[in-house]
DNA sequence: TCTGGGGTCCTAGGACCC
DNA sequence: TCTGGGGTCCTAGGACCC
C-alpha cells in the first residue's frame, strides 16, 4: 500500500448539469453563461463538447461565442443548481473508503488514498459518481498534487491518466511552461525572456536566477513546478475564507454620482451579509473599478475598527472611489471586505491553498 | 471580438521606528 | 550636517485559478 493523490474533475460540469434537466438538448451545442442573453455583457461559463468544436471556450464573451456557433442553445447560469450537484459529487467522494477529500471548486477535488491499485480506485470513483449523479468525470493519478492535477487533462473526457516522477518529463518535458498549473501567459513570457521555453528548461533552470527574476518565494516555486514537485498531502481541513466580495458589471455604464453611491451601498450590504454569516467583521475595504472602455483600478484601506456596518464599508469604498473618479463612465464596481483573521492567524488553523508556493515539495 | 464574478497569494516601495 | 541598517506596517499592483 502506498499513498496516491487522485484529482477528480467533472467533465463539462455546468453544461452536463444543465443537460440532466434538459435531456432533449443532448448532442446539440450548449453554451451556459450570464443570463443567457447574447446581447448582454457576459462570458461563457461552460460550453458543451459539441459547442467547443466550433471554438467556443470558457471565458469568451457571449457575443463572440454566438458568432462562432449561431445554432448553439444558450442557457443562463443557475449557481444554486450547480452547488447542489457539487455537494452530491463531493459526498460521493467522501464516501470512498479511506479517502481524504480536498475540495478545489464546484467541479474538482483532490482525493488522497492509500492503495496498490490507484487505477482501480479511480474507476470506482468514476462509477460511483456516475451512479449517484449521472455525471461523468476524469481522474488524474499522481505522486504529487501538481502531477495529479495535470494528469487529469490527459484523461479527459471520462478517462484516467497516471503522471509520476517516472513519466513526468516524457509527458511534459517538451510542453510550454504555460501547460503548468500556476504559469499563465505573463509568467510564461517572462520565463521565455530568460530562455526558458519548455517544462524541461524550467526544471533545469538555476533557482538563483529564477529567484532574481520572480522573488525568493515564487522563483524557486516555479522551478519545483517544472519538475512536477509539490506537496502530496491531501488536506480535508475546512478552508477559512479571507474575504468576501461582490462585483457587478453594468449593462449600461454608470456616470450619475447618485446612481454610483446607490450601487456601492447595495454592494456593501451584500458583502456584510456574507461576512456576518462567517462571523468575522470587516477589517479592510477593497474597491475595484473598471472605467469604460476597459481600464481597471483597485484601491484598499484598512479600517480604524473592524465593523459589520454596511454604511461605513460603503462610505469607505465611496471615499476611495472619489479619490480616483474623474467623470469617466464606470463599467464595473466591486466591493470586497477582508475579514479579521481568526485567533492565532490563518496558518495555525487552516490548510494552505493547494497552490500555495510555501507548501513544501 | 470584446471581454463575469468569485477568490488567493506575492512583491515592491514608502512610512515610520529604533 | 549627513547619515546606517534592521524591522514592521501599509498600500498599490500584478498574476493566477475556477
Amino acid at each position: 500500500m502506498s499513498p496516491w493523490v487522485l484529482h477528480v474533475d467533472l467533465d463539462q460540469f455546468i453544461a452536463a448539469v444543465e443537460l440532466l434537466r434538459r435531456p432533449e438538448l443532448r448532442g446539440r451545442p450548449v453554451i451556459v453563461g450570464g443570463r443567457g442573453d447574447p446581447t448582454e455583457r457576459a462570458v461563457v461559463s461552460t460550453a458543451s463538447y459539441e459547442a467547443r468544436e466550433f471554438g467556443v471556450r470558457s471565458g469568451m464573451p457571449l457575443k463572440v461565442a454566438v458568432r462562432k456557433c449561431p445554432e448553439a442553445v444558450l442557457l443562463p447560469v443557475d449557481a444554486p443548481l450547480y452547488e447542489a450537484a457539487s455537494q452530491q459529487v463531493m459526498d460521493t467522494l467522501r464516501a470512498q473508503p479511506g479517502a481524504v477529500v480536498e475540495v478545489l471548486g464546484w467541479d474538482e477535488a483532490f482525493v488522497g488514498v492509500d492503495t496498490d491499485d490507484p487505477e482501480a480506485c479511480a474507476r470506482r470513483i468514476q462509477a460511483d459518481v456516475l451512479a449517484a449523479t449521472d455525471l461523468h468525470c476524469s481522474v488524474g493519478i499522481g505522486d504529487t498534487k501538481i502531477r495529479a492535477k495535470i494528469a487529469t487533462d490527459f484523461g479527459k473526457p471520462q478517462g484516467v491518466f497516471r503522471l509520476t516522477r517516472d513519466n513526468w518529463f516524457e509527458v511534459m518535458g517538451e510542453r510550454p511552461t504555460t501547460a503548468l498549473w500556476g504559469v499563465g501567459s505573463r509568467i510564461g513570457a517572462r520565463l521565455a525572456g530568460l530562455g526558458v521555453e519548455t517544462v524541461r528548461d524550467l526544471a533545469a533552470a538555476d533557482p538563483d536566477r529564477l529567484a532574481a527574476e520572480f522573488g525568493p518565494s515564487m522563483g524557486p516555486y516555479y522551478g519545483r513546478l517544472g519538475r512536477g514537485v509539490s506537496s502530496a498531502t491531501v488536506d480535508d481541513t475546512p478552508y477559512i475564507p479571507r474575504a468576501h466580495g461582490r462585483e457587478v458589471t453594468y449593462q449600461q455604464n454608470l456616470s450619475d454620482p447618485a446612481e454610483i453611491a446607490t450601487a456601492i451601498g447595495s454592494l456593501a450590504e451584500q458583502v456584510v451579509k456574507d461576512i456576518a454569516a462567517e462571523g468575522r467583521p470587516c477589517m479592510r475595504v477593497h474597491l475595484k473599478v473598471r472605467f469604460a472602455p476597459f481600464f481597471t483600478v483597485a484601491r484598499s484601506r484598512k479600517l480604524a475598527e473592524p465593523t459589520y456596518d454596511p454604511g461605513l464599508i460603503g462610505d469607505t469604498a465611496l471615499d476611495l472611489l472619489r479619490a480616483l473618479h474623474d467623470d469617466r463612465p464606470i463599467r464595473l464596481l466591486g466591493v470586497r471586505a477582508e475579514m479579521v483573521p481568526p485567533e492565532g492567524g490563518y496558518d495555525d488553523q487552516t490548510r494552505r491553498t493547494a497552490r500555495d508556493p510555501r507548501a513544501a515539495g
